[in-house]
RNA sequence: GCGCCUGUAGCUCAGUUGGAUAGAGCAUCGGAUUUCUAAUCCGAUGGUCAGGGGUUCGAAUCCCUUCAGGCGCGCCA
């Protein structure tokens, strides 16, 4: 019996009942059971075969039954319901899986073939502090990245700066007018400008360092890009590259080129014939008064993107940015690339709340919470696990006052305690000179608990997998939730250190198992692993 | 009006891509510690999966329709 660590258990099983059953329909399924009175692991391959046979399920069922008994991976095989062939894992199977769990790959199934990825979220305008809904695509963005990578992708990371254009003129105009405040006059912040009190202290430091007034404009970008990225340093969220849009303006002239036998002239103004490639209606690429669009400078941006070897653009959105899909697409199409390669995971919006009361947040009015208050209030670890929690197509609720208060019982905290726990035992192990068995060269006789902690970390791999496939990384929290309260429960139900060595032994060789899986899977959403607590 | 997302226990959400008797956490009530961390464990209460129709061995999941909430529909980003 191989061990490699990506090797499925639903795999396993299905490669025995392919030895009796030669063509498998494509839908066979091979599932895990959560109620203990379906085996572990479950198959529909008799409602498949009876549509082909033309026969009862259950007549199917039991024919395939008798033969799969025999196999000493299962300690039982039997017929349920209507059909369903159930199978109880054996300890003999349980036992030579499980150390695979302690095996430098472990969990790292090879999805990505070394396939280079280009993950792009936040990407803020650089006009003032990052809020709680881009830390949203940043959680998000920081794991998924994490989690492509465990899986042999080459997925980079990268964050857009838009460091031209309307809005960086909008933020330097509101900027002077915080100058004319600071020199007595009225502020006149114009209307779709910015009205965060942090033009003002920027104003004040400025005048106060007498920094010249021909670099204002360049040094407050940059204080702007600093300030958000000691934000997300704070946050835990890394990139590997900053991308400036600023870089992509002559690539710009290159895009109208290619595109030139799709775009026309009306009202002064250049349009991308966008409804011709699935889009609703046309799109502007140059206003009537010269200036490009976003969506030109990003056609220029995401084909760079392309001309860097990426064979996947992977994009995190905001909710309001969806109607920007299909003209992103159709542009790149015109552009000769292949549309379905960009890939655009929609983050929905981020309530947030304090005291069950909505906190209405506009950006331009200067009304929000920004990232920085929320991780000084409940830190980095709990903000990262709330916000991962969800679906991305899922809207999100988040009360402060709620998780502030109930940090005791936050699930982050119950997880992080699991593994300190463990450490904590292992400690003592260790003082008492006891090391962990190899479990397939046991006979031992698993107790429910122990047999319940070899389930879950077995299928860990399988978790990895359906998370890395759908881009959802919510999965391997409920994971961790489940793997940590099957763990306390089988540290209340049995002793890890005891004078039986041979027990004991093979305790510990559980307990490092679950560290090592609790650990990666942490690693990858981005929360810290405290050694003890 | 059109498009996208959502509707599952009192609250916040999962639900293995169509599987069996729909699950967690929080909240509420009641228990457990001379033993490796009680930030833990055990038990109880709690459901018309928004409503209706359809597809089939089988539907919270797929299709149609109605209702409700959020977001978007600029020569803004």
């Amino acid at each position: 019996m191989s061990h490699k660590g990506d090797i499925l258990i639903s795999q396993r099983i299905n490669q025995i009942i392919k030895y009796y059953v030669l063509d498998l329909p494509d839908k066979h399924e091979i599932v895990y059971t959560t109620n203990p009175l379906f085996g572990d692991y479950s198959s529909n391959i008799a409602f498949l075969l009876a549509k082909i046979q033309d026969r009862p399920a259950i007549e199917i069922a039991n024919e395939l039954t008798s033969k799969l008994a025999k196999h000493d991976e299962f300690s039982s095989v039997k017929v349920a319901g209507k059909g369903f062939v159930n199978f109880v894992l054996s300890d003999k199977l349980l036992l030579s899986e499980i150390n695979a769990a302690l095996e430098q790959n472990f969990g790292r199934v090879d999805l990505g073939k070394n396939i280079k990825v280009l993950v792009e979220y936040i990407s803020a305008n650089p006009t003032g502090p990052l809020n709680v809904v881009q830390a949203r695509a940043g959680a998000f963005g920081n794991a998924l990245v994490d989690l492509l990578r465990f899986v042999n992708y080459d997925a980079v990371s990268e964050f857009y700066i838009n460091n031209t254009g309307t809005q960086t003129d909008l933020l330097y105009e509101s900027f002077l007018a915080r100058i004319n405040e600071f020199n007595g006059k009225n502020a006149d912040i114009p209307e779709q400008g910015y009205h965060g009190i942090y033009l003002q202290d920027i104003a004040k430091e400025f005048k106060k360092n007498k920094v010249p007034e021909e670099k204002w404009r360049e040094s407050l970008m940059s204080r702007m890009i600093t300030m958000q990225k000691h934000s997300l340093l704070n946050f835990g969220v890394n990139f590997a590259n900053f991308a400036e849009e600023s870089n992509y303006i002559p690539l710009r002239e290159l895009v109208l080129e290619k595109l030139k036998d799709f775009t026309y002239r009306k009202e002064g103004a250049l349009w991308f014939r966008a409804s011709d490639f699935n889009d609703t209606e046309d799109r502007v690429l140059i206003t009537a008064n010269g200036r490009p669009t976003y969506f030109l400078s990003d056609l220029a941006y995401h084909w760079d993107k392309f001309d860097r070897g990426f064979e996947y653009l992977i994009n995190i959105w905001g909710p309001d940015h969806h109607g920007y899909i299909a003209r992103m697409k159709g542009g790149l199409t015109a552009l000769g690339f292949d549309a379905s390669k960009l890939i655009i995971i929609i983050a929905q919006q981020v309530s947030l709340l304090r005291n069950q009361e909505k906190i209405v947040m506009s950006k331009r009015a200067g009304e929000f919470i920004t990232l920085d208050e929320v991780i000084t209030e409940i830190g980095p670890d709990a903000l990262k696990f709330f916000l991962l929690m969800r679906r991305a197509s899922q809207h999100l609720e988040f009360d402060l006052a709620l998780a502030k208060k109930t940090s005791q019982e936050n699930p982050v905290y119950y997880v992080q305690y699991a593994y300190a726990r463990i450490n904590s035992i292992l400690k003592l192990a260790n003082e008492k000179n006891i090391n962990s068995a190899n479990l397939s060269d046991m006979t031992m006789t698993a107790t429910e608990s122990e047999r319940n902690l070899i389930k879950i970390i077995i299928r860990f791999p399988e978790v990895i997998k359906m998370a890395a496939n759908n881009y959802e990384p919510h999965h391997l929290i409920y994971y961790l939730i489940d793997l940590a309260t099957i763990f306390h429960k089988f540290y209340e139900s049995v002793r890890v250190v005891t004078n039986d060595m041979r027990t004991s032994s093979a305790r510990i060789f559980l307990c490092r198992a679950t560290r090592r899986v609790i650990k990666d899977t942490l690693e990858i959403i981005g929360v810290s692993a405290p050694e003890k607590m």
